[in-house]
DNA sequence: TCAGTTTTGTACTGATCAATACACAACGGG
DNA sequence: CCCGTTGTGTATTGATCAGTACAAAACTGA
């Protein structure tokens, strides 16, 4: 019954995401989001209701592909030193273009910081399930001998968490892949023997 | 010659950093300028030509006494390794309200990037400042033995940046203070003996 | 075919944006 | 004292902001 969409909801979504992305969360007008998802202003909100829940939607998009690939390096092969390794190295892109860019979780906090709505809870969620799966690689890591023992899984956990949104960071700042690579080296270093 | 200001200019622009380090650049609107400094419209653009102008003075006024600041704590007693603990510590405010703000700088990359003006170039200024100040220390602690043999000065200034601008982050996350040193005394063992 | 439902395009809303025009106020030098 | 210069307050600029009203369009089930 009635009639059917033209778009597809999800890959409207992430070229959302790409425009929060590129500008940041005020920079980017409606008109912006609009022209990225290539929709009309009725769709966008018919769809979408408001800007702020478009951003979320954009936002928990970006948070769940992200979780998920890092869970998958979190499960992968080896041990967990090279699994955490494999974490901190997936961090530093290979294009400059990409790198520049930084992660919108962080570029989100930095901009937003926590806000006690819906994005905050999404930002929240998103800190709570890295910092899960950081203390459960750790322990495990503290298990197999590949981390040092007397590690706090949970500190380790913040300080891994910690040391990917500073790479980031560098990462807007223009860092080399180079440098990039020694400071997660340096980080790594600190928790294995 | 001429009708004097009524106001203190150093005094408006640290108010005005402070407006733009609550908000972020974008959300603060010129009329939040003039609450915050007690200026009419007149008297900011007469003075300050233009709300990028008055953030670029914000920013430098924030960036040039944050630096001083920690060039006092890596020149000040001890060893080079406990002068970069200092520092560490230092990014860890006591107050959850100012870890909340985090790091203007850090906040304004994040949501900017390095834009190409005077304010990406201040940035940049920043960057190759703070960067200069820790390969200094490292060189230091390497003399001194208070900091492992073999390590790359330039490479452990570029992870001691990394690490203040990832505290930062974890403060906007709402990260208690307590995790926040267990995170800073994690990077140190990196580079201590 | 047509009634009912949803999407879509266009035009528009009031609010707010950064920035300015301009008259008047306040001072110093002559 | 008063002219020239600069600061300040008020009103206003056109542009853009997020969001909406509404009618035409496009489909489904009957």
């Amino acid at each position: 019954m009635a009639r059917p969409r033209e778009f597809d909801e999800t890959a409207a979504v992430e070229k959302a995401m790409h425009a929060f992305w590129e500008r940041g969360y005020e920079a980017t007008s409606t008109q912006d989001l609009c022209e990225a998802t290539g929709l009309g202003r009725s769709s966008v909100y018919n769809t979408f209701t408001s800007k702020r829940a478009l951003f979320r939607r954009s936002l928990t998009h970006y948070t769940s592909t992200q979780l998920d690939r890092r869970q998958a390096l979190l499960d992968g092969p080896g041990t967990a030193a090279e699994r955490i390794a494999a974490v901190l190295d997936s961090a530093v892109e290979d294009d400059l273009e990409e790198r520049r860019r930084g992660c919108l979780v962080v570029n989100t906090l930095a901009e937003l910081g926590l806000p006690e709505d819906e994005v905050g809870a999404a930002l929240q969620a998103d800190t709570d399930r890295n910092l899960a799966m950081f203390t459960e690689c750790v322990r495990e890591g503290v298990l197999d001998g590949s981390l040092r023992d007397g590690l706090d899984p949970a500190e380790v956990a913040e300080f891994l968490l910690s040391t990917t949104s500073g790479l980031r960071v560098m990462a807007r700042r223009g860092t080399s892949r180079e440098s990039m690579h020694a400071v997660a080296d340096i980080a790594l270093s600190a928790i294995t023997r």
